[in-house]
DNA sequence: CTGAAAGCGCTTACAG
DNA sequence: CTGAAAGCGCTTACAG
């Protein structure tokens, strides 16, 4: 095959001068709409397409985002978190949609960030996606701040103000699902996941289900709290750490539906039924928790709302515009983990 | 903050001009050692990155790969397969390990492609992901050997000679999966996936169970056969149906794991003990596979591996190198759902 | 409405 | 070892 066609060869063909054929491409009314008809139609025949390396390079601008998934490094390559790839899909699409494109990127926290995307006119803007410790990488924003880097971040509201985050509303999906467990009669409610603010949207999903016990005049008891990392082995061990511990419960709220179906392995090995016994309700919704064993009742973030809001902001931020922060709100899905219903499965 | 540092700077602030400094910054041998180190010094001082766009257009060419993902037009937006899921993972590593950037796409088959990141000059190579209806998208595929686009396929050998495919051993999966159940003394085995040409990989697979059936002396019987798209409800459908029938048999052997969940729940419905009664193998071994109930035993493919290969195939292609068709062997991860195994759990 | 020209920020052949 | 210069393929201010 021939090398590709440039806006010269068009111009060539059209009779017309290569300024007229960048007009006509771009739609300009400047040019006679016979003649850009024409010259669109070459353009067309010739299967052209603009050189995005040329055409940027002009405009200054790439009109592509980045996209960095900051992993846990305690996770093992393969398994990514599936909260992540369900937000992965919603912002592809919604980057698609505003005619951009995306680049994606996953990085380990530890090792040092090619955040560079934007410093080399790759990307004009960046997406951060992390679950993890927040404070490992706290330095790392700053830097990006500094250089004056168009980013969003997703996740708990950032101590530095000057750091766009977008989140679920975390708070509240913990006041929510341990609202869920008191209507169904549960008193001692163990909570299972990071509640130091290493973890913000751990924290603040433990502070919601501490407001809500506290709302149903019941004092959080701090041997039913639990450190667990965002895995299942981890929910795990945490679960075999509290049944260790001798301590009453008749229920258990996750920080995540991997805790979760972790804590249930561990539960159903010491021969304790869910929900009969204690009840399980679990967060994220990622796709396993439909099909845990018994289903997973949990906290729904809407991944799809979630991706749009992200990319529509990081977008605003690039346009100059003004944005804030933002909480979406949760909503809690029942399934049979937690023994309301046992329709399911 | 002032704009960005171009090369420019660097030689205004290093008294040299440009084209040294361009020269210093690749590591040039021809620059003096010490003026190269200058030179470096000072872009790291004033955080200089080459620009990527002007480089790539003086270069003609992108340092980036394009990965389209082709979904099922059946799955809703936000269920992306988890096999892909798997395979973007390595993919992402693989290609930021060779030193190139990932542009990652979602298309729906039914929509027009936007498959014009290499005529844009935005990729050097495309790698594509799709896991359904090849017949669909059979032409789109000539318009880009037409076009003489770097790009590979992932799934089976194509029929057209000049498509560079790069899968797993569909066949040999099917055949060892097949294998498994009749050593557990499963003598009526159905498939439930499609198996007309429409779905090359869900049609080896089925081949190499019919092969299997055929060692073991064992006619494969067309009523055990029906019907199924990758989807959970497809599955839970298409075991409806085997149910219905009145046909007897003792194994399910399914084209894929969401097909075999949706099976499971079927069975479990109908009151059929899985295992005990019917013996289910899937075929991915997806995250959710080892939380199903009973733990599903599958056919691991290594998408560590494919990923790789995958992305060192596109590379080779652009490079000119020689490239050849290739299969990747899959294997069998045991557990409980086949009856072999009931530890975990 | 159209064209000639400058320039985006690099890389590299050419000349020294 | 270094510099002046051309050129990658666009977009757009300027002049007509």
């Amino acid at each position: 095959m021939a090398s590709k066609a440039t806006s010269i060869d068009i111009a060539y063909r059209a009779g017309v001068s290569q300024s007229t054929v960048s007009r006509a491409l771009r739609n300009s009314p400047l040019v006679n709409l016979e003649t850009r008809q024409r010259i669109q139609a070459i353009a067309k025949e010739l299967n052209y397409k603009v050189d995005k390396n040329a055409s940027n390079l002009r405009m200054q601008n790439s009109q592509t985002l980045a996209l960095l998934i900051c992993e846990d490094p305690t996770n093992d390559e393969s398994m990514i978190n599936p909260f992540f790839l369900s937000m992965l899909g919603s912002i592809t699409r919604a980057t698609a949609r505003q005619g951009y494109d995306l680049l994606v990127s996953f990085q380990q926290l530890s090792t040092d960030w090619h955040a560079d995307y934007e410093d080399s006119n790759k990307a004009d803007g960046i997406i951060l996606l992390g679950y993890g410790d927040y404070m490992d990488y706290a330095h790392k924003l700053d830097k990006l701040i500094e250089k004056n880097t168009h980013f969003v971040i997703w996740g708990a509201e950032h101590n530095n103000k000057a750091v766009l985050s977008i989140g679920c509303d975390n708070h509240q999906g913990g006041f929510v699902a341990t609202e869920h467990l008191l209507g169904l009669e549960h008193k001692h409610i163990a909570f299972l996941g990071d509640s130091s603010s290493r973890s913000p949207e751990f924290r603040d999903r433990y502070l919601g289900h501490v407001d809500a016990l506290k709302s149903a005049g019941i004092e959080a008891d701090k041997q039913l709290q639990h450190d667990a990392i965002n895995t299942e082995a981890s929910g795990y061990n945490a679960a075999n750490v509290l049944l260790d511990s001798g301590v009453t419960f008749d229920a258990i709220f996750t920080a995540s539906d991997l805790i979760a179906i972790g804590a249930i392995r561990a539960l159903k090995k010491r021969g304790v039924v869910v929900p009969d016994q204690v009840a399980v309700v679990g967060y994220d919704d990622i796709p396993v928790a439909s099909f845990a064993n018994p289903a997973l009742t949990t906290i729904k973030q809407d991944t799809q709302f979630a991706g749009e809001i992200l990319v529509e902001s990081v977008l605003k931020l690039i346009r100059g515009q003004e944005v804030s922060q933002r909480l979406i709100k949760t909503h809690l899905v029942v399934r049979s983990s937690c023994g309301a219903n046992v329709e399911d499965n």
